[in-house]
DNA sequence: GCTCATGCTAGAACACGTTGCAGTGGGCGG
DNA sequence: CCGCCCACTGCAACGTGTTCTAGCATGAGC
Protein backbone atom coordinates (compact mmCIF):
# COMPACT_ATOMS: atom_id res chain seq x y z
CA UNK A 1 0.00 0.00 0.00
CA UNK A 2 1.30 3.42 -0.83
CA UNK A 3 1.67 5.78 1.63
CA UNK A 4 -0.06 9.03 1.00
CA UNK A 5 1.08 11.12 3.47
CA UNK A 6 4.57 12.10 3.38
CA UNK A 7 6.42 12.57 6.84
CA UNK A 8 6.48 15.99 7.71
CA UNK A 9 10.01 17.63 6.96
CA UNK A 10 8.90 20.94 7.37
CA UNK A 11 10.98 22.82 10.21
CA UNK A 12 10.23 22.15 13.84
CA UNK A 13 9.58 24.98 15.96
CA UNK A 14 12.68 25.95 17.87
CA UNK A 15 11.32 25.81 21.20
CA UNK A 16 10.54 22.03 20.29
CA UNK A 17 14.21 21.16 20.09
CA UNK A 18 16.33 18.70 22.14
CA UNK A 19 19.52 20.78 23.03
CA UNK A 20 21.56 18.56 20.26
CA UNK A 21 18.90 20.05 17.98
CA UNK A 22 19.49 23.68 19.43
CA UNK A 23 23.28 23.14 18.57
CA UNK A 24 23.04 21.76 14.95
CA UNK A 25 20.24 24.55 14.43
CA UNK A 26 23.43 27.47 16.12
CA UNK A 27 25.82 25.61 13.92
CA UNK A 28 24.49 26.07 10.84
CA UNK A 29 23.33 30.01 11.61
CA UNK A 30 26.87 30.57 13.19
CA UNK A 31 28.33 28.55 9.65
CA UNK A 32 26.31 30.79 7.57
CA UNK A 33 26.72 33.74 9.08
CA UNK A 34 30.71 33.58 8.63
CA UNK A 35 30.39 32.52 5.47
CA UNK A 36 28.37 35.23 4.23
CA UNK A 37 30.87 37.93 5.38
CA UNK A 38 33.67 36.27 4.10
CA UNK A 39 32.59 35.31 0.38
CA UNK A 40 29.27 37.24 0.31
CA UNK A 41 25.85 35.90 -0.31
CA UNK A 42 25.70 35.88 -3.98
CA UNK A 43 28.60 33.12 -3.54
CA UNK A 44 27.22 31.35 -0.59
CA UNK A 45 25.88 27.34 -1.31
CA UNK A 46 23.81 25.38 0.68
CA UNK A 47 27.00 22.99 0.34
CA UNK A 48 29.42 24.81 2.59
CA UNK A 49 27.27 25.77 5.14
CA UNK A 50 26.68 21.81 5.12
CA UNK A 51 30.09 21.14 5.92
CA UNK A 52 31.24 24.17 7.80
CA UNK A 53 28.38 23.55 10.40
CA UNK A 54 29.03 19.61 9.96
CA UNK A 55 25.06 18.95 9.70
CA UNK A 56 24.44 16.80 5.97
CA UNK A 57 22.67 18.72 3.59
CA UNK A 58 19.25 16.99 4.05
CA UNK A 59 19.49 17.48 7.62
CA UNK A 60 19.98 21.17 7.16
CA UNK A 61 16.59 21.42 5.20
CA UNK A 62 15.05 19.94 8.72
CA UNK A 63 15.72 22.95 10.41
CA UNK A 64 15.20 25.19 8.06
CA UNK A 65 12.84 25.17 4.95
CA UNK A 66 14.94 26.71 2.41
CA UNK A 67 17.93 28.41 1.90
CA UNK A 68 15.86 31.77 2.20
CA UNK A 69 14.89 30.47 5.94
CA UNK A 70 18.49 29.96 6.82
CA UNK A 71 20.02 33.40 5.48
CA UNK A 72 16.74 35.53 7.17
CA UNK A 73 16.90 33.47 10.77
CA UNK A 74 20.98 34.22 10.14
CA UNK A 75 20.76 38.26 9.92
CA UNK A 76 17.54 38.48 12.25
CA UNK A 77 19.66 37.46 14.94
CA UNK A 78 22.46 39.79 14.02
CA UNK A 79 20.48 42.41 13.07
CA UNK A 80 18.61 41.99 16.74
CA UNK A 81 21.97 42.24 18.61
CA UNK A 82 22.33 45.57 16.45
CA UNK A 83 19.70 46.69 17.77
CA UNK A 84 20.08 45.68 21.43
CA UNK A 85 23.65 47.99 20.74
CA UNK A 86 22.06 50.83 19.28
CA UNK A 87 19.82 51.00 22.20
CA UNK A 88 22.07 50.44 24.35
CA UNK A 89 24.59 53.34 23.09
CA UNK A 90 21.71 55.79 22.09
CA UNK A 91 19.37 55.69 24.81
CA UNK A 92 21.83 56.64 26.93
CA UNK A 93 22.21 60.02 25.92
CA UNK A 94 19.58 60.93 27.49
CA UNK A 95 19.98 64.66 27.12
CA UNK A 96 18.72 65.19 23.13
CA UNK A 97 15.15 65.68 21.65
CA UNK A 98 13.77 62.28 20.82
CA UNK A 99 14.53 63.32 17.03
CA UNK A 100 18.45 63.39 17.96
CA UNK A 101 18.04 60.56 19.50
CA UNK A 102 16.37 58.48 16.51
CA UNK A 103 18.42 60.15 14.08
CA UNK A 104 21.40 58.41 15.87
CA UNK A 105 19.67 55.16 15.85
CA UNK A 106 19.94 54.69 12.60
CA UNK A 107 23.23 56.90 11.86
CA UNK A 108 24.82 54.12 13.72
CA UNK A 109 22.65 51.51 12.39
CA UNK A 110 23.80 52.07 8.86
CA UNK A 111 27.36 52.52 10.06
CA UNK A 112 27.46 49.18 11.38
CA UNK A 113 25.46 47.88 7.67
CA UNK A 114 28.13 49.69 6.10
CA UNK A 115 31.20 48.02 8.06
CA UNK A 116 29.69 44.55 6.89
CA UNK A 117 28.60 45.29 3.77
CA UNK A 118 27.88 41.46 2.89
CA UNK A 119 25.70 41.57 5.83
CA UNK A 120 23.51 44.47 3.99
CA UNK A 121 23.62 42.64 1.16
CA UNK A 122 22.16 39.44 2.59
CA UNK A 123 19.40 41.76 4.36
CA UNK A 124 18.33 42.92 1.41
CA UNK A 125 18.41 39.79 -0.51
CA UNK A 126 16.75 38.03 1.91
CA UNK A 127 13.89 40.82 2.14
CA UNK A 128 11.18 39.97 0.37
CA UNK A 129 11.38 36.11 0.17
CA UNK A 130 7.96 34.56 0.19
CA UNK A 131 8.70 31.48 1.75
CA UNK A 132 6.64 31.45 5.03
CA UNK A 133 9.59 30.73 7.32
CA UNK A 134 11.85 33.16 5.65
CA UNK A 135 8.90 35.86 6.30
CA UNK A 136 7.94 34.90 9.73
CA UNK A 137 11.64 35.54 10.52
CA UNK A 138 11.90 38.90 8.66
CA UNK A 139 8.54 40.04 10.77
CA UNK A 140 10.26 39.28 13.53
CA UNK A 141 13.01 41.55 12.79
CA UNK A 142 10.48 44.47 11.76
CA UNK A 143 9.06 44.20 14.68
CA UNK A 144 12.52 44.41 16.74
CA UNK A 145 13.21 47.34 15.00
CA UNK A 146 10.27 49.12 15.42
CA UNK A 147 10.60 48.28 19.64
CA UNK A 148 13.93 49.29 19.64
CA UNK A 149 13.11 52.85 17.67
CA UNK A 150 10.01 52.92 20.63
CA UNK A 151 13.04 52.13 23.45
CA UNK A 152 14.90 54.59 22.09
CA UNK A 153 12.48 57.72 21.58
CA UNK A 154 9.98 56.80 24.78
CA UNK A 155 8.63 60.28 24.77
CA UNK A 156 6.42 58.99 21.29
CA UNK A 157 3.26 57.98 22.54
CA UNK A 158 3.12 53.73 21.39
CA UNK A 159 -0.20 54.34 19.53
CA UNK A 160 0.17 57.31 17.53
CA UNK A 161 4.25 56.61 17.21
CA UNK A 162 3.40 53.32 15.47
CA UNK A 163 2.87 54.68 11.80
CA UNK A 164 6.18 56.61 12.69
CA UNK A 165 8.57 53.81 13.26
CA UNK A 166 6.54 51.40 10.83
CA UNK A 167 7.75 54.67 8.31
CA UNK A 168 11.84 54.99 9.47
CA UNK A 169 11.81 50.80 9.27
CA UNK A 170 10.23 51.17 5.68
CA UNK A 171 12.89 53.83 5.11
CA UNK A 172 15.68 52.00 6.42
CA UNK A 173 15.07 49.05 4.30
CA UNK A 174 14.06 50.93 1.19
CA UNK A 175 17.62 53.51 1.60
CA UNK A 176 19.84 50.24 2.38
CA UNK A 177 18.43 48.57 -0.81
CA UNK A 178 19.15 51.33 -2.94
CA UNK A 179 22.49 51.61 -1.85
CA UNK A 180 23.38 47.58 -1.93
CA UNK A 181 22.03 47.32 -5.05
CA UNK A 182 24.15 50.08 -6.49
CA UNK A 183 20.83 52.36 -7.37
CA UNK A 184 22.54 55.22 -4.66
CA UNK A 185 25.77 55.86 -3.36
CA UNK A 186 26.07 55.21 0.72
CA UNK A 187 26.30 58.48 1.52
CA UNK A 188 23.08 60.06 0.15
CA UNK A 189 21.69 56.81 1.37
CA UNK A 190 22.75 57.90 5.05
CA UNK A 191 21.90 61.28 4.77
CA UNK A 192 18.71 60.68 3.15
CA UNK A 193 17.41 58.39 5.44
CA UNK A 194 18.22 60.85 8.48
CA UNK A 195 16.59 63.74 6.89
CA UNK A 196 13.56 61.25 6.96
CA UNK A 197 13.43 60.35 10.52
CA UNK A 198 13.47 64.04 11.32
CA UNK A 199 10.37 64.22 8.15
CA UNK A 200 8.74 61.78 10.35
CA UNK A 201 9.23 62.95 13.91
CA UNK A 202 8.55 66.65 13.45
CA UNK A 203 5.06 66.51 14.28
CA UNK A 204 6.66 65.13 17.77
CA UNK A 205 9.31 67.82 18.30
CA UNK A 206 9.39 70.14 21.60
CA UNK A 207 7.01 72.79 21.54
CA UNK A 208 8.53 73.60 17.99
CA UNK A 209 10.07 77.32 17.40
CA UNK A 210 8.79 77.98 14.38
CA UNK A 211 11.29 81.22 12.89
CA UNK A 212 8.55 82.59 10.41
CA UNK B 1 45.41 31.04 -31.02
CA UNK B 2 42.47 30.91 -28.76
CA UNK B 3 39.67 33.89 -27.90
CA UNK B 4 40.60 36.23 -25.17
CA UNK B 5 37.94 38.40 -25.27
CA UNK B 6 34.73 36.55 -25.27
CA UNK B 7 31.66 38.50 -27.50
CA UNK B 8 29.99 41.05 -25.54
CA UNK B 9 26.91 38.77 -24.77
CA UNK B 10 25.44 41.87 -22.10
CA UNK B 11 22.30 43.47 -23.43
CA UNK B 12 22.39 46.57 -26.15
CA UNK B 13 20.71 49.81 -25.38
CA UNK B 14 17.33 49.71 -26.39
CA UNK B 15 18.31 53.08 -28.78
CA UNK B 16 20.77 50.72 -30.47
CA UNK B 17 17.83 48.03 -31.87
CA UNK B 18 17.00 47.64 -35.37
CA UNK B 19 12.73 47.43 -35.88
CA UNK B 20 13.21 43.64 -35.89
CA UNK B 21 15.29 43.96 -32.61
CA UNK B 22 12.70 45.49 -31.09
CA UNK B 23 10.23 43.70 -32.00
CA UNK B 24 11.33 40.72 -30.67
CA UNK B 25 12.34 42.63 -27.32
CA UNK B 26 8.67 43.72 -27.05
CA UNK B 27 7.38 39.67 -27.94
CA UNK B 28 9.92 38.70 -24.85
CA UNK B 29 8.30 41.56 -22.73
CA UNK B 30 4.41 40.83 -23.14
CA UNK B 31 5.12 37.05 -23.11
CA UNK B 32 6.65 37.58 -19.75
CA UNK B 33 3.93 39.55 -18.24
CA UNK B 34 1.35 37.24 -19.82
CA UNK B 35 2.66 34.70 -18.42
CA UNK B 36 3.18 36.40 -15.08
CA UNK B 37 -0.26 37.06 -14.84
CA UNK B 38 -1.78 33.57 -16.34
CA UNK B 39 0.74 31.29 -13.44
CA UNK B 40 2.14 33.94 -11.12
CA UNK B 41 5.76 34.43 -11.51
CA UNK B 42 6.65 31.63 -8.85
CA UNK B 43 5.90 29.54 -11.75
CA UNK B 44 7.21 31.03 -14.76
CA UNK B 45 9.64 29.07 -16.17
CA UNK B 46 12.22 31.16 -18.95
CA UNK B 47 11.53 28.57 -21.28
CA UNK B 48 8.04 29.31 -21.52
CA UNK B 49 8.62 33.08 -22.12
CA UNK B 50 11.12 31.82 -24.99
CA UNK B 51 8.08 29.69 -26.22
CA UNK B 52 5.26 31.74 -26.07
CA UNK B 53 7.30 34.91 -27.24
CA UNK B 54 8.60 32.59 -30.44
CA UNK B 55 12.18 33.68 -29.35
CA UNK B 56 15.30 31.29 -28.79
CA UNK B 57 15.99 30.80 -25.49
CA UNK B 58 19.61 31.94 -26.04
CA UNK B 59 18.53 34.80 -27.89
CA UNK B 60 15.95 36.02 -24.84
CA UNK B 61 19.57 36.25 -22.78
CA UNK B 62 20.73 38.77 -25.59
CA UNK B 63 18.01 41.27 -24.91
CA UNK B 64 17.81 40.90 -21.30
CA UNK B 65 20.97 40.16 -18.96
CA UNK B 66 18.47 38.01 -16.70
CA UNK B 67 15.45 36.73 -15.38
CA UNK B 68 15.41 39.42 -13.11
CA UNK B 69 16.25 41.94 -15.52
CA UNK B 70 13.49 40.59 -17.84
CA UNK B 71 10.93 40.86 -15.39
CA UNK B 72 12.00 43.78 -13.80
CA UNK B 73 11.96 45.65 -17.27
CA UNK B 74 8.62 44.36 -17.98
CA UNK B 75 7.00 45.51 -14.75
CA UNK B 76 8.24 48.81 -15.11
CA UNK B 77 6.85 48.70 -18.37
CA UNK B 78 3.53 48.03 -16.56
CA UNK B 79 3.79 50.24 -14.01
CA UNK B 80 4.40 53.17 -16.01
CA UNK B 81 0.83 52.93 -17.78
CA UNK B 82 -0.21 52.12 -13.94
CA UNK B 83 1.25 56.14 -13.19
CA UNK B 84 -0.02 57.40 -16.10
CA UNK B 85 -3.58 56.29 -15.48
CA UNK B 86 -3.14 57.45 -11.95
CA UNK B 87 -2.25 61.00 -12.98
CA UNK B 88 -4.81 61.29 -15.13
CA UNK B 89 -7.63 60.17 -12.71
CA UNK B 90 -5.91 62.42 -9.81
CA UNK B 91 -5.05 65.01 -11.10
CA UNK B 92 -8.44 65.55 -12.77
CA UNK B 93 -9.51 66.69 -9.27
CA UNK B 94 -8.14 69.77 -8.71
CA UNK B 95 -10.46 70.50 -6.04
CA UNK B 96 -9.21 68.77 -2.85
CA UNK B 97 -5.50 69.70 -1.13
CA UNK B 98 -2.57 68.16 -2.08
CA UNK B 99 -2.40 66.00 0.40
CA UNK B 100 -6.25 64.11 -0.46
CA UNK B 101 -4.48 63.65 -4.03
CA UNK B 102 -1.57 61.97 -3.04
CA UNK B 103 -3.90 59.93 -0.57
CA UNK B 104 -5.92 58.91 -3.76
CA UNK B 105 -3.11 58.30 -5.27
CA UNK B 106 -1.67 55.77 -3.78
CA UNK B 107 -4.85 54.10 -2.63
CA UNK B 108 -5.68 53.59 -7.02
CA UNK B 109 -2.14 52.54 -7.10
CA UNK B 110 -2.92 49.67 -4.37
CA UNK B 111 -6.33 49.32 -5.64
CA UNK B 112 -4.24 48.49 -9.31
CA UNK B 113 -2.25 45.77 -7.41
CA UNK B 114 -4.87 44.30 -5.64
CA UNK B 115 -6.94 43.51 -8.74
CA UNK B 116 -3.25 42.15 -10.52
CA UNK B 117 -1.94 40.36 -7.42
CA UNK B 118 0.57 38.05 -9.31
CA UNK B 119 1.76 41.94 -10.58
CA UNK B 120 2.17 42.88 -7.11
CA UNK B 121 4.16 39.50 -6.06
CA UNK B 122 6.05 40.37 -9.45
CA UNK B 123 7.12 43.77 -8.19
CA UNK B 124 8.17 42.68 -5.09
CA UNK B 125 10.04 39.71 -6.13
CA UNK B 126 12.08 41.30 -8.31
CA UNK B 127 12.46 44.49 -6.08
CA UNK B 128 15.94 43.63 -4.38
CA UNK B 129 17.63 42.34 -7.73
CA UNK B 130 21.55 43.23 -7.48
CA UNK B 131 21.59 42.38 -11.54
CA UNK B 132 23.05 46.09 -12.51
CA UNK B 133 20.58 46.21 -15.82
CA UNK B 134 17.39 44.96 -13.70
CA UNK B 135 18.49 47.57 -11.31
CA UNK B 136 18.50 49.93 -13.59
CA UNK B 137 15.15 49.38 -14.73
CA UNK B 138 13.79 49.35 -11.45
CA UNK B 139 15.52 53.17 -10.39
CA UNK B 140 13.68 54.46 -13.71
CA UNK B 141 10.86 52.81 -11.90
CA UNK B 142 10.99 54.67 -8.84
CA UNK B 143 11.84 58.29 -10.71
CA UNK B 144 8.84 58.04 -12.44
CA UNK B 145 6.59 57.03 -9.33
CA UNK B 146 8.20 60.50 -7.98
CA UNK B 147 7.58 62.32 -10.59
CA UNK B 148 4.12 61.05 -11.18
CA UNK B 149 3.24 62.00 -7.19
CA UNK B 150 5.35 65.48 -8.18
CA UNK B 151 2.28 66.17 -11.05
CA UNK B 152 -0.38 65.20 -8.70
CA UNK B 153 0.68 67.53 -6.30
CA UNK B 154 2.80 70.46 -7.82
CA UNK B 155 1.98 72.75 -4.87
CA UNK B 156 4.66 70.73 -2.73
CA UNK B 157 8.11 72.51 -4.25
CA UNK B 158 10.18 69.86 -5.93
CA UNK B 159 13.29 70.88 -3.70
CA UNK B 160 11.78 70.21 -0.67
CA UNK B 161 9.29 67.62 -1.45
CA UNK B 162 11.91 65.66 -2.97
CA UNK B 163 12.43 64.05 0.53
CA UNK B 164 8.78 63.54 0.64
CA UNK B 165 8.26 61.49 -2.62
CA UNK B 166 11.41 59.38 -1.51
CA UNK B 167 8.87 58.53 1.60
CA UNK B 168 6.27 58.12 -0.43
CA UNK B 169 7.89 55.39 -2.43
CA UNK B 170 9.63 53.53 -0.04
CA UNK B 171 6.36 53.28 2.26
CA UNK B 172 4.36 52.20 -0.84
CA UNK B 173 7.39 49.45 -1.63
CA UNK B 174 7.15 48.35 2.55
CA UNK B 175 3.85 47.84 2.34
CA UNK B 176 3.38 46.06 -0.59
CA UNK B 177 6.12 43.65 0.34
CA UNK B 178 4.28 43.40 3.45
CA UNK B 179 1.15 42.26 1.89
CA UNK B 180 2.98 40.10 -0.62
CA UNK B 181 4.79 38.13 1.50
CA UNK B 182 2.01 37.63 4.15
CA UNK B 183 3.34 39.94 7.11
CA UNK B 184 0.36 41.99 6.82
CA UNK B 185 -3.28 41.92 5.14
CA UNK B 186 -3.88 43.82 2.19
CA UNK B 187 -6.53 46.01 4.04
CA UNK B 188 -4.05 47.05 6.90
CA UNK B 189 -1.23 47.98 4.18
CA UNK B 190 -3.68 50.11 2.58
CA UNK B 191 -4.92 51.86 5.51
CA UNK B 192 -1.51 51.97 7.25
CA UNK B 193 0.39 53.73 3.61
CA UNK B 194 -2.84 56.00 3.38
CA UNK B 195 -1.77 57.62 7.14
CA UNK B 196 1.82 57.43 6.30
CA UNK B 197 1.20 59.52 2.94
CA UNK B 198 -0.66 61.56 5.29
CA UNK B 199 2.08 62.17 8.14
CA UNK B 200 5.17 62.47 6.21
CA UNK B 201 2.64 65.56 3.75
CA UNK B 202 1.29 67.28 6.97
CA UNK B 203 3.91 70.01 7.00
CA UNK B 204 2.46 70.98 3.78
CA UNK B 205 -1.63 71.13 4.48
CA UNK B 206 -2.58 74.58 4.06
CA UNK B 207 -2.46 76.83 7.11
CA UNK B 208 -3.05 73.84 9.46
CA UNK B 209 -6.10 74.43 10.86
CA UNK B 210 -5.01 73.08 14.85
CA UNK B 211 -7.65 72.45 17.11
CA UNK B 212 -5.92 72.22 20.30
C1' DG C 1 23.01 38.86 -57.33
C1' DC C 2 27.06 37.45 -54.22
C1' DT C 3 29.51 37.42 -49.92
C1' DC C 4 30.16 37.45 -45.51
C1' DA C 5 29.62 39.12 -40.83
C1' DT C 6 26.32 39.19 -37.51
C1' DG C 7 22.47 37.60 -35.08
C1' DC C 8 19.34 33.78 -34.61
C1' DT C 9 17.87 28.79 -33.63
C1' DA C 10 17.69 24.25 -31.32
C1' DG C 11 19.46 21.82 -28.08
C1' DA C 12 23.13 20.03 -25.04
C1' DA C 13 25.74 21.13 -20.99
C1' DC C 14 26.47 23.06 -16.44
C1' DA C 15 25.58 24.88 -11.59
C1' DC C 16 23.18 24.89 -7.53
C1' DG C 17 18.85 24.61 -4.62
C1' DT C 18 16.11 20.99 -3.26
C1' DT C 19 14.38 16.26 -2.66
C1' DG C 20 14.68 11.19 -2.39
C1' DC C 21 16.87 7.03 -0.80
C1' DA C 22 19.38 3.47 1.67
C1' DG C 23 22.05 2.71 5.46
C1' DT C 24 23.64 3.92 10.35
C1' DG C 25 23.62 5.00 15.12
C1' DG C 26 22.14 6.85 19.50
C1' DG C 27 18.61 7.50 22.92
C1' DC C 28 14.53 5.76 25.05
C1' DG C 29 10.71 2.44 26.49
C1' DG C 30 10.65 -1.96 28.23
C1' DC D 1 20.73 -4.35 29.10
C1' DC D 2 17.93 -4.98 24.58
C1' DG D 3 15.76 -3.67 20.75
C1' DC D 4 13.40 -0.31 18.19
C1' DC D 5 12.47 4.05 16.20
C1' DC D 6 13.63 8.05 14.20
C1' DA D 7 16.81 11.56 13.18
C1' DC D 8 21.08 11.88 10.83
C1' DT D 9 24.54 10.87 7.09
C1' DG D 10 26.31 10.59 2.36
C1' DC D 11 25.03 10.73 -1.98
C1' DA D 12 22.35 10.30 -6.19
C1' DA D 13 18.75 12.50 -8.74
C1' DC D 14 15.87 16.29 -10.44
C1' DG D 15 14.46 21.06 -11.99
C1' DT D 16 15.40 25.37 -13.68
C1' DG D 17 18.38 29.56 -14.68
C1' DT D 18 22.27 30.33 -17.50
C1' DT D 19 25.89 29.37 -20.87
C1' DC D 20 27.90 27.02 -24.74
C1' DT D 21 28.09 24.94 -29.42
C1' DA D 22 27.15 24.12 -34.15
C1' DG D 23 24.82 25.34 -37.86
C1' DC D 24 21.48 28.55 -40.39
C1' DA D 25 19.71 32.91 -42.30
C1' DT D 26 19.44 37.59 -43.18
C1' DG D 27 20.62 41.81 -44.75
C1' DA D 28 24.35 45.47 -45.83
C1' DG D 29 27.98 46.47 -48.87
C1' DC D 30 29.82 45.58 -53.20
Amino acid sequence: MVRVTKVDLSPRPVEAMSPRQLERRGSLLSAALALVTEIGVERLQMKQVSERSGVALGTAYRYFSSKDHLLAAAIADWHRLLLADLVGEVGAGRSASPTERAVRFVRRGMRAYQRQPELARLRVAVATSTDPFASEALQGLARADRAALGAVMPEVPPASGDLVRHMVGHAWQGELTAWVTGRTTLDDARTRLEEMVRLVLTPYEPPAPLSS
